[in-house]
DNA sequence: CTGTTAGCGCTTTCAT
DNA sequence: ATGAAAGCGCTAACAG
């Protein structure tokens, strides 16, 4: 009852009394062999509990069953629902996930680009929203087939699949102008992070459209960060006019911005309306719980993983960019705005 | 500039003017090889940008450089963060991690031992709990190399590693017996779930040690989930006595147990302490912040991994289970017991 | 419809 | 110290 090695086509050959070739054919192009012997090459499969080895299929195919995923941190909780749904698509049409963490570390990119050259990846999803480092170079690196997530990816070859960042926030913003608020401001503003600028034209839409005055609108830089959404509010604060709703870029700078009006002793939302991005674990359950604009993650991954067999067969996509358009996840950071000014209401915690 | 095909050993062979023997020794046993030769085949390397093949090289060796991963839900955050560990591990030893995700659904996990059969993986963590299905057969099947860890594994041949959960309950109890509290409650009791169980031992063996009458321990079962912490504090809330503080077996019952005593209208910590297990993203979040036995999962990932990595080796751990003392994260839901007996503080919410 | 055969790229005796 | 050659297990011509 010791480990027998595992059985190989050559048991299976011997055992349905045919050759490997007709094995193989056997399991690959049935349509090709007689239904006697196919009948009889199956039956010694079952019996020898035959499965084909992957290394030797892939060394002789010149092309793995394997998926690489590069991500700057796969403990994200962002991440890993992207990843479920990567998962399920790629187990369905039978690839295998490789997983990668580079905290943005170039050495590390690069040390798993090594699983590409040697053939022990087939393609690429790139969470990491740049180019691995080292295939800029226009040397012998060759970009294998890619697709990008989570980061919106600006690169005419590779096709990214994310969240509609601008209609989102246009949702949000929507959201809070149907309850009365005019007086929003956005938190996170950015420069560089291509998903924050976009959720900031989704702002700006939703204001526009409606009217309201630049007057009305304020906007306050940040990194996504809970910090950055404290430091704001401290800093709106030391202005004249103060806003009824806060739509931030992302749900941690909603949380500090909560964090920070809770710490100077407003009741949220009656004194504030808060919405965030993204839906992360947290944001049901800080009070008051965070409506915000939930991420479609698993869809996400199956359709990055969709879009990238096809590149695999040689199917490019349409678009470059595949835009999934989310929904509002209502909880209850967002009321109406308060008929008068707001003002502190209690003492300071 | 398009795509040469990589280059092989030949062609650093070719290159160098040496045989492809000569390349695989300056690779893999340099002492081997002349200096001078090895100087040439390295150079060849330089510039032919040559990576091993490791299909080839896993086919030649009959082992890959692979480990799998086989978890019920590699979306729990509890779940990716002892990834981020093993992951670290594992690359700085030149493997490659593939993953799995199986719901626990038996089939799933029978599909993916394949990929341990076709000799894609070298060896197993196994995140679920028990031995794979399809392995407890006492035909064909081979049970590689394997490691568990995230759920205790009562299996005389497979290595866990883990929280010390005994340990981790009795640094909760103790802390809540140092402040004052003497009654204090365990919520989450199991009869299967090993981790359950030696937490609750954790906690008789503070109480214990301290003479605490079995009068004054309130065990209520549950589930782990948020739902069961909310109907022990309703089902405890039918008894004559309560206790001044819950010592929940994770922090999803914890939360569960703040939301209801909130919802009842008290106020936390003062009226009761509340303590939990697992140190999960919410917990931080959460009025009151929650204050628990923080896993270490990162210590638990690379602990695995290199367990793991000795067993491909051929060494056998010592024990068989490798605890991890936890420490506790101090936040905000304990305090000193109420001088009074516990009584409504507020109106309901 | 089936068998023979030539490699995929590599490591490793076995000679020299 | 180096080279020649034998495969690891498989698929895909090419013959029959």
């Amino acid at each position: 009852m010791s480990a027998p090695s595992a059985a190989t086509i050559e048991d299976v050959a011997r055992l349905a009394e045919v050759s490997i070739a007709t094995v193989s054919r056997a399991i690959h192009t049935p349509e090709k062999v007689a239904k006697t012997t196919r009948l009889r090459v199956n039956e010694a499969i079952a019996v020898t509990g035959y499965t084909t080895n992957a290394m030797a299929r892939s060394l002789r195919m010149g092309k793995s069953n394997m998926i690489l995923i590069v991500a700057p941190d796969i403990g994200d909780p962002n991440f890993s629902n992207i990843l479920v749904g990567l998962e399920t698509e790629a187990r369905q049409r039978g690839y295998g996930l490789l997983i990668s963490h580079t905290q943005n570390d170039p050495e590390r990119e690069l040390e798993y680009l090594r699983f590409l050259n040697s053939n022990q990846a087939a393609g690429l999803i790139l969470f990491t929203g740049h180019i691995p480092y080292g295939f800029n170079a226009g040397d012998g690196a060759r970009l294998p087939s890619t697709v990008a997530v989570f980061e919106p990816f600006e690169h005419a070859d590779i096709p990214y699949v994310g969240v509609d960042d601008r209609a989102g926030a246009r949702k949000a913003v929507d959201h809070l102008l149907a309850i009365g608020h005019r007086r929003i401001a956005f938190i996170g503003d950015s420069k560089t992070k291509v998903g924050y600028i976009r959720r900031r034209q989704g702002y700006e839409d939703g204001l526009s459209a409606l009217g309201v005055p630049l007057a009305d609108r304020q906007v306050m830089s940040g990194d996504g960060s809970l910090e950055s959404g404290r430091v704001a509010v401290e800093q709106l604060f030391m202005r004249d006019r103060l806003p009824t709703a806060f739509l931030c870029v992302n749900d941690m700078t909603a949380i500090g911005v909560i964090l920070a009006l809770t710490a100077r002793g407003y009741d949220l939302p009656h004194d504030f309306s808060v919405i965030g991005f993204d839906d992360v674990p947290q944001a049901g359950f800080i009070s008051p719980s965070l409506t915000t604009v939930a991420q479609p993650r698993t869809a996400i991954g199956k359709h990055a993983m969709t879009t990238l067999l096809s590149l695999l067969n040689g199917t490019k996509p349409k678009e470059r960019e595949m835009l999934l358009v989310p929904d509002l996840t209502i909880r209850m950071s967002v009321t109406v705005p308060p008929t008068r000014p707001s003002r502190v209401s209690g003492t300071r915690y």
